[in-house]
Order: structure tokens, then sequence, then C-alpha cells
DNA sequence: TATTGTTATACTCTATAACTATA
DNA sequence: TATAGTTATAGAGTATAACAATA
């Protein structure tokens, strides 16, 4: 019986919402300050990519940006990222952590990564490969925008 | 090299977000309300337990009691829910889905594993029976209660 | 007194629409 | 005119604390 789309829709859809669910109280509870999922992976994209504009971060985390400026805004008032006017254009800002925000991000990190080791512990060694396998599998299909089915800017598949 | 349970713990904290940033949009999308992922999850809980409580709807999807009450307000004055009153217990309120409720869940049920599965047509068929197999061995591991890594009530580990 | 829910309060998340400032 | 962000507004998600009703 071969494994449908379909069927590994169902799947996806029914466990990926109770991973969230136990990310979400784990990062809660990491380090002193109630980081939020989105609010810490937006840290986590700033880390990386040091020197971004609002909108690439927005557009990564996959929120509008409105939404994106206000998250912002938390994060600047608790001194986690310093946001700069960009000196070319002005139009632009750019977003960088602080050190209290990589810290802070590194900490809330390794506690959540325990947590959910803790309980991926559970799992026998190749139970854990076929996971972190499934999870780049899934990776890329995710991690690309929206409805960004279609890569290529001109072909359409109609 | 072993797959240790931090590797594990570190791609699946960074694909799940990835993954129900799709699923919020695509149920947004789905059907003519937009629901929201804990609206959805808790009609289908509903769904597959009638007469439930609010206390073991809480506990299932994860949130506190007040904000599944909360939450079931909202479902209630969109008539997808019925709340009544137990007879036995006057404390306690069962849940019930209407037609309404049930035509809604079915349908967006529908369209977001079809989104889902648009998605994942793109992967093999071996890539997607790895993916199930993930989901089946990552569901039981995440379905019980927060903490909940001893299931028995009288021995602590420690 | 203990249990089940609800209300009150206060955040964050999220979107759309309207706006400002710069290019 | 087009682009990068912000403000305004609104509703949902989430938690804790305080409360009401029932057992």
């Amino acid at each position: 019986m071969p494994t449908t789309p379909k069927d590994t829709a169902r799947a996806v859809l029914e466990v990926a919402p109770l991973i969230m669910r136990t990310v979400r109280t784990e990062m809660r509870n990491a380090g002193v300050l109630n980081l939020s999922v989105p609010q810490f992976r937006t840290l986590g994209f700033v880390a990386h990519h040091p020197q971004t504009s609002l909108s690439a971060v927005a557009e990564h985390i996959g929120l509008a940006l409105p939404s994106m400026s206000k998250l912002v805004d938390g994060l600047v008032e608790l001194k986690l990222v310093l946001r700069q006017s960009h000196s070319d254009d002005r139009r632009r800002i750019t977003l960088e952590l602080t050190a209290r925000g990589d810290a802070l991000l590194q900490s809330a990190r390794a506690s959540t990564q325990n947590a959910l080791a803790k309980r991926l512990s559970e799992l026998s060694e190749s139970e854990r490969a076929t996971v972190v396998r499934a999870m780049q599998i899934l990776q890329p299909l995710f991690a690309r925008g929206k409805s960004d089915v279609c890569k290529d800017k001109s072909a359409g598949r109609s």
C-alpha cells in the first residue's frame, strides 16, 4: 500500500500541532524572559543574518510586515535587538542582536533543546535517525514562501 | 556518527515551526470561516469525543481552562458547537458539534489536507513513507501531557 | 473543602488598511 | 510612482488570578 501525499498530509497535520504545543510551553519556561516562539525565531534569524532588514525577517518568519514591526518593537524594548536606520537607504532599518539578546537566545535555545531532547531520548537511535531524516525532507518543502511552489519567477505552471 | 537526542531536538525545533506556518495559513484560507489552528483542533477533538467536558478538551489540546473556555465561547457563537450543562453533575458541561460545525470541520480538514498534500506530492513515495513513519514515532511522545514523562502516578523517577 | 467552569486582566500573535518617509 | 516601515484597529491565543456554582 503506497503512502499517498494525502496520507502524509494527515499525519503531519495531526502531529505538528502536538509538537508545537510542547515547544511553546518549553520556550516559555526557558530563560528568565518568557520568549514566544516567533520572538525566539526572530532572534535566531537576526543572529544568523546580522544587519538584516525588517522585510527580510518578516518574509522568513512568515509574518506580515506590521506584525513583525510590532514584534520587533517588543524585542527592542526588552533590549534584545538593536534597530537602526540604514545609512544608504534611510527607508530601511537594520536589525542586530544586543549582547543581552545573544545571551538570551543561546540560553533559551539550549534549555528548549534540552527539554525536547529529554523526550526524544526515549526513542531508539534508529527512530531518531528516521525523525531527523524526515525533518531534512520536510525542511525545504516548508522553508519556501507561502505558496511559492514554483520557484522560478517566469514559469508559472498554469 | 549516532543521531543524538539533541541532534533530533535541533532538527525538530527548526522544522516544526515552518510546517505550522504553512498549516496556519492554509487553515485560515480553508472554508468560509477563518478557523484558527486551535479552533480546528478543538472541533476535531469534539467530533471524536462527543459529550466531552471542557477540561478534557483543554487537557488534550494543551490549553489552560480559561483559554479553552474563551475559545469555546467563540465556537458556540459561530454555532459550530453546542455547550450544555451535564445532567448528573451540573458543574460540568458537555460539548457537541452542530451539523454546521461538522460540515465546516470536514470541509476545512479536506482543503487543508489538500493544500499540504500538494506540497508533499513533490516527494518520492519513499520519502513520504519516511515522513509518515517519523510522525508515527513522534505522535505518542508529544500526545501526552506537558511534562508527563513518567506516566505512572506513583513512581517519581528520582 | 475540592472540583468545574467563567470572568477579569493583561500580554502576544496576526491580519488588513491607512499612513509616513524616502527613493 | 514605488518601496520600507509604522500606526491604527481588530480579533484570536494564551496565561494567571479571582470568582461562582456545584458536589
